[in-house]
This record gives structure tokens, sequence and C-alpha cells, in this order.
DNA sequence: ACTATATTTCGCGAGGAGACGAAATGAATT
DNA sequence: AATTCATTTCGTCTCCTCGCGAAATATAGT
């Protein structure tokens, strides 16, 4: 199939145009992600994440990076791609959402993959909270 | 009712992301048409023309003027939705359907608006062909 | 007032989008 | 080999989109 170029501007409008892809690609522009962080953002089932992943992918958006049974993705390597984003995401600093997001991001960088795949967000936000609270008592750091 | 950036990002892509639409936006970068102009390049039903418009004006993307009958349709007057036209259209300058619409564009601009909305296009255009020869005939322009 | 006409609104039907859970797949780990 | 586990695919449901024609609305002309 030869896509116009028409067509390629509607497919990529079209992806952009749901807030969950928006977002998506807002949180790849600080760096890859893998798809269970993206699902514990934007909390979705994991079915429903895979079905946007595929729409940014096929639209040239991302791309993706298999490593084990993780799946890495980031922003699509094509030059044309890059106004869209830059631009969509122009007005959209100061939304609370997309804060709210990039701030889950970051936190979500500091928990350790395997717990955060396999348990979620919440469950290994405490499994670090109760990890660091003995390692604190075991170093005999009290008042 | 308060919309979010992301919501009017949203909105702006999802209104960009249908060919009858990008296809309008970009007539209008041309200059201000008559919703019977627009309906003629893209053969639709006006009842359809009109739903498109519609999402455009409330994605903020046109803007509409009344004049009699007629409704005048120009691109939106917000600063911020210029990057997007801009954007969505650069890579779309090749586009054969895109250069057929702008084509036809120019030469509907030289029929007359009241044929054109009330007969259509091709029957606006036999009527200006006739016209154009009888007036050759008059002027007795023969070799 | 009546008629013509440009456009919108309404109602409908077909198809697509987006959500989920269940099942399938593929890749470690045991 | 068996199991665990991240991810995708599949089936299903609901709702939205997009097309149309018919009816409604609004404005000009007669």
């Amino acid at each position: 199939m030869n896509y116009s170029s028409l067509d390629t501007a509607v497919a990529i409008a079209r992806a952009l145009g749901h807030p969950a892809r928006l977002r998506t690609i807002a949180m790849l522009r600080r760096g890859e992600l893998c798809v269970c962080q993206i699902t514990a953002v934007l909390t979705l089932a994991p079915s429903t994440v895979s079905a946007h992943l595929r729409e940014l992918r096929r639209a040239g958006l991302t791309a993706e990076r298999k490593e084990g049974r993780w799946v890495w993705v980031g922003l699509g390597v094509g030059t044309e791609i890059r106004p869209w984003i830059d631009n969509a995401l122009a007005g959209t600093s100061g939304d609370e959402q997309m804060q709210a997001d990039l701030a889950l991001v970051e936190e979500i960088r500091g928990l350790p993959l395997e717990d955060l795949c396999r348990l979620g967000y919440e469950a290994a936000r405490e499994k670090r909270r109760s990890k660091v609270d003995t390692a604190r008592s075991k170093e005999g750091d009290r008042p």
C-alpha cells in the first residue's frame, strides 16, 4: 500500500487525538519507558495500553525495542514527526494532568521494574518504602 | 465547562484527523471560502460538510461570517492554531489530492457564486463555458 | 405574503474506536 | 520441562463518527 502524504498527516493527527496517547507521547519526551511503566501512569488495562501503543507505532510516532520480557518504547526516529510532537505539546506544559504524569514517571523510574510490572504501582511503592525503613533502622539513624 | 490545555490539544488534533477537514484547512489557507465552494470541492453532501465545518469551528481552527444567505469560512484567529495548521500541512504540498483541490478552488473562484451554489460545479462550469462562447462569436473574432 | 435557496439540524444506519477480561504468545527463571 | 510473567491478540460491548436524505431555519428576491 502506498500512502499519500495527506493520509500520513491524517494518521498522525488521529494518533495524537486521544488523551491517553498524547499523554504517552509527553512522557516519552523525557526518555524511553517500559510498557508496564506507561500502563502504571495511565492506569488503563494492559490490553488497552497495548492498543494505544500500536496506534502510535503505526503513525510512526513511537518505536519499540524488545529486551527480554520487557518492551521499551521511545519516540520515533522519523524527522517529520518531531514538529508534530513539539507543536502538539507546546501548549500543554501547564496542564495539571501532564504535570502529574511527568512527576509520576520520575517516581516510577526510581522503582525496580520487576516490582512495578508484577505488583503494580501502589504495591511497588509500598515495598520500596518499607525496604527503605528497614535500611534506616539498621543504620541506627534514630534521634 | 473548563477545558484543560490537554483537552484543547486533543480536540485540535482530532479535528485535523480527517481527510475532508484537513483538505478544507488547506483550501482556507488560500483565503476565505463560501460553504458551497467547499462543498463543491469535497463533493460531499451539504449536511456532511456542515458537520465537518462545525468540528473545525469547535476546535477553533476556523471562523465563520454570515453574509446574506452565504456563509464565509476562514481560518480561526487564535494564535495557537497557526503552528498546528502549518505543521499539519507542511508535508502535504506534493500530495495529489491537495494539489487538485487547490487548483479546483482557483477555478471555482472564477465562477459566479449564485451559479455554483444553485447548480453545482459541473453545471456552473458549463454555463460559463457557453457564455464565453457566445461572447466570442459576438466579438466576431473568427479566423 | 410567497417563493427560492443556502445552510443547518435531525434521524438513521453502517462502520470504527476504545474499553475490558480471557486466552494466546514469547521469553526468562526455576 | 514446568512455571512465571510481560505483553499482545481476540472477542465483546458500548459509544462515537461519518455518511446520507428529509425536514427545519434563515435570508433574498418577487
